[in-house]
RNA sequence: GGGCGCUUAGCUCAGUUGGUUAGAGCGCAGCCUUCACACGGCUGAGGUCAGGCGUUCGAGUCGCCUAGCGCCCA
């Protein structure tokens, strides 16, 4: 084809040009009519962003690292699968339409179908339908992944966008409720009503992978209980007195002498007169406070521990919207010896929030005389929701859990057989594996999301019976309880005794989000494609995400296939403001992509995320875009030269082994050794290093390589042997180096491809070494050498690179001297030298170059 | 408290299985408008490899200890 070497380059509105030409073409389109086996696929697991938060640099950081190795693997020969996900499903999802519309959830609410959405949000917010609100979510989602896909397209990352999926999308539930009804039938799935941690504002239940740790204020009181024996005072420390109607025992450590004879006997509470008994624990800790704790139900996850060993009774106090709930002393559970007393102190908590309940009842103990000395303030650790406000309460709840208690050595197993970039990541992982401390709560008493495919029949008396849920056929899935009708019933009969209820809850985010590879590989739907795809070959994330989607993905892989999900996971580090902190909204560092995209252009925004190896921690650093630009223009540039000098020039006409020059084989050595090493890199997911042996290899060959041979290029004398060496040499190596840098650089590549292809580079294969070479990289090397003394010779004397050089005189050892003889005539016309000299000198170590200018 | 990682030039980072004089880029300084490239190029200065002890003919690299930083878990 005729050669379109453009008069000038430029940079500029490369990204929307080849952007739409690969859409335009499906350059990127997964084709499964091109693949025999299993083994020419790469299929790739993402997890898929949140698209009501907003993008990062994180995103731009691990999504690049990801397309890189892809493009490897595509240009490798592998038929690549390269699916996008969205996470709509869930909470940041409902808090956003909350705030975007001015809108609250009312699921008593019935659906209004002439909502109209408003022109601004409502102030005060107003309740609308479940269904209402969902439709809110499903509109606003798509409009963030809109911002989210014109994104990933500027950025050019690789993926298939026929084949987009969201974890709130019909594929999405059919894949999580099959799952589901499949982990009820092996009974790894089941429904407990027990003690669970509650987020009282979002008034759902959490995980424990949902859970973080805050040191917050809080404050010691020191509150006097009494021996029912002879109403001697027991002094306890408590954070939390407001629970003290909740109280069901006393503990303290067994080998505790100072409470020793109380073991076995009760005590008063004061207020409330409720005789609750001392135990011993090992978790009693002798060190804090006066040694012996008030256990309550519940106040921590101590307390359900306690409560759970010890059999003890349960007494609940606090409601889902975290006040004080009504309770009657006197009645069962709750007896005390002065119920009028307890029942009076009581009024007066009840209904408040913790906060007000507990400076109520240190008053009323105070004004008792049941509190000794002043409270003491303290810093500790309390749990939280990592999306919450407020410390989590735990109330006692029906919910789903999938068992994980005896599934700890396999999952630790598994993980060790995953191979994980970089390799210490693994520990992450068995770290969290190690310390698992009860089963996956999956149920969420939330609007937007899977909901449970489950029904519960309601009895003739009109009690619920959850113990033997009503499920739907694999084949009816994604249902919804809340709007379809099980098997033998009808729509009237919802609600009614001898009718059926819907599930309420929805699941955890995670319950969806662990089937992404089965969601994305379309499990159970296409057979052969699941075959094809699963497992995939690698997993990217973050490593903050390892105990959640890495973990949770593992888990279902595990309970529905008995196999890892991946072959391989790669797991990038974070992006690190300027100043190598911590990006957060609160600090006010957060930078945003598009602005650095649009100022340094995609190829150099790459270029910096090609730099951050696996693992790494990353700084943000625009010194290293500008690199990276610089890189662009030169690779326009250098092309440029290259191309106006070779179009007559076929590669195939070549006899490498009698047609160059030495100093042309000497590069075609190195070059070889550049693609062997960088592919052997690729291999490891070393990306980075692949990405500097290219670019250093480039710098050479325009400093020094395109510098010795431009007189030879520039001639038109097509007979002549050397003329048409330097011309094939920079023809191949242009079109290896091209292909090289591709994966960092698609956008600059597939440019400077088209100035002499008509197909895309990202579809040509990976280099390859270049056969019958026979070089001698010394040659080059030392070429460079007596290159380097010329130009520094003439920079010391400040005279221009052109201005001529009356003699160099060589004095080195034999090989030297050998060697720089081979590109003579090469290095007199790049160094506009007259004369050179030489003489050997075996015992000189490092070669003495005189130049000696006009 | 347990675990993982990091500490090399002013900054950001490479440094293979231990092996001459420890590398790169940025920044800095100086120079060059050169016929691919000023959205450039050339040249240069700059390091007690966190500290200590040990193994070794030889340690940035291996082992132990100390300090600091970051993260994960409890």
């Amino acid at each position: 084809m005729v050669y379109k070497v453009p008069e000038s380059t430029k940079i500029e509105g490369l990204e929307e040009k080849w952007s739409s030409f690969w859409e335009e073409n499906n350059t990127f389109r997964f084709n499964r009519a091109n693949v025999k086996s299993r083994g020419e696929v790469f299929s790739i697991d993402t997890p898929p962003p949140t698209v009501s938060g907003s993008l990062h640099m994180g995103h731009i950081f691990s999504y690049t690292h990801t397309d890189i190795v892809v493009r490897y693997q595509r240009m490798n020969g592998k038929e690549i699968f390269y699916p996008m996900g969205w996470d709509d499903n869930g909470l940041p999802t409902e808090r956003r339409v909350q705030n975007y519309f001015g809108v609250t959830c009312d699921p008593e609410l019935a659906y209004d179908a002439n909502f109209e959405i408003p022109a601004k949000p409502f102030d005060p917010p107003i309740p609308i339908s479940r269904p209402n609100f969902v439709e809110l979510c499903l509109k606003l989602t798509q409009e963030d992944e809109k911002t989210f896909e014109d994104l990933w397209r500027h950025l050019g990352i690789s993926v298939d966008w026929s084949m987009t999926y969201a974890t709130i999308g019909k594929d999405a539930q059919r894949v999580s409720q099959l799952g589901f009804l499949r982990l009820l039938e092996s009974k790894s799935a089941y429904q407990a009503f027990s003690p669970t941690l509650w987020d009282v504002d979002f008034k759902t239940a959490v995980a424990q992978a949902e859970l973080e740790d805050r040191e917050v204020d809080g404050a010691y009181h020191q509150i006097k209980f009494y021996r029912e024996s002879n109403l001697e005072p027991v002094l306890i420390d408590t954070t939390r007195p407001e629970l003290l109607p909740a109280c069901v025992a006393l503990v303290c450590h067994p080998s505790d002498d100072r409470y020793k004879d109380l073991i076995g006997h009760n005590v008063i509470s004061p207020l409330f007169k409720v005789k609750v008994p001392v135990h011993a624990h090992e978790l009693a800790d002798p060190e804090k406070g006066t040694g012996i704790a008030m256990v309550c139900t519940f106040g921590d996850t101590t307390d359900v521990e306690w409560w759970r060993d010890l059999n003890l009774e349960l007494r609940s106090v606090v409601g889902r919207d975290g006040r004080i709930l009504p309770v009657e002393f006197g009645s069962a559970g709750f007896e005390s010896l002065d119920s009028n007393g307890a029942n009076d102190y009581f009024s007066q908590i009840v209904g408040k929030k913790m906060n007000q309940a507990r400076m109520k009842i240190v008053e009323l103990l105070r004004e008792n005389n049941h509190i000794v000395g002043q409270e003491r303030s303290i810093r500790h650790a309390v749990k939280f929701f990592e999306k919450g406000d407020r410390p989590l309460e735990i109330v006692t709840s029906r919910q789903w859990y999938i068992k994980l208690s005896d599934l700890t050595e396999d999952l630790a197993r598994l993980g060790k057989e995953l191979n994980w970039y970089p390799s210490h990541m693994v520990s992450r992982y068995l770290n969290w594996v190690a310390g698992l401390n009860g089963d996956w709560n999956i149920s969420r008493q939330r609007y937007f999301g899977v909901p449970f495919p489950l029904w519960y029949g309601i009895d003739d008396s009109g009690s619920v019976d959850f113990s033997s849920p009503i499920v739907p056929a694999e084949a009816d899935l994604p249902i919804d309880p809340s709007t379809d009708v099980p098997k033998g019933f009808n729509e009237n009969m919802r609600g009614e005794p001898g009718g059926f209820i819907g599930d309420p809850d929805v699941m955890d985010t995670w319950a969806t989000s662990s089937l992404t590879p089965q969601i994305a590989a379309k499990y159970e739907s296409d057979e052969e494609l699941f075959n094809l795809v699963f497992p995939m070959d690698l997993r990217p994330q973050a490593h903050d995400i390892i105990r959640t989607w890495l973990f949770s993905t593992v888990v279902r892989s595990y309970l529905e296939h008995k196999v890892l999900p991946w072959k391989n996971a790669a797991i990038s580090g974070w992006v690190l403001d300027p100043d190598r902190k911590k990006m957060s909204k609160s600090k006010g560092n957060v930078i945003t992509p598009m602005p650095l995209l649009e100022k340094h252009g995609a190829d150099a925004v790459r270029y910096w995320s090609g730099s951050g190896r696996p693992g790494v921690d990353t700084a943000i650093d625009e010194g290293q875009m500008k690199v990276g630009r610089r890189l662009v223009i030169k690779i326009l540039n250098a092309s440029k030269f290259v191309l106006g000098r070779v179009e007559n020039v076929d590669l195939k006409d070549f006899d490498l082994a009698n047609d160059l020059t030495p100093l042309d084989r000497s590069i075609l050595k190195i070059l070889n050794e550049v693609i062997e090493h960088s592919s052997r890199s690729f291999e490891q997911f070393d990306y980075t290093k692949a990405l500097e042996l290219t670019e250093t290899f480039f710098w050479e060959f325009c400093d020094d390589y395109l510098e010795l041979v431009k007189v030879r290029a520039y001639s038109e004398e097509v007979q002549s042997k050397e003329v048409m060496s330097a011309k094939y040499t920079l023809k191949l190596t242009l079109d290896n180096l091209i292909r090289l840098f591709a994966p960092f650089l698609p956008f600059v590549t597939e440019e400077v491809w088209s100035w002499w292809h008509s197909s895309s580079v990202h579809l040509e294969n990976w280099p390859e070494q270049i056969a019958d070479v026979n070089g001698d990289e010394g040659i080059f090397r030392t070429a460079g050498v007596v290159l380097l003394e010329i130009r520094k010779k003439k920079t010391q004397e400040k005279k221009s690179l052109k201005f001529p050089v009356k003699s160099v005189h060589v004095v080195s050892n034999s090989d030297f001297i050998q060697r720089a003889k081979l590109s003579l005539s090469d290095l007199q016309s790049a160094g506009g030298v007259e004369e050179v000299s030489f003489q050997v000198s075996e015992i000189t170590t490092a070669p003495e170059i005189h130049v000696i200018l006009d």
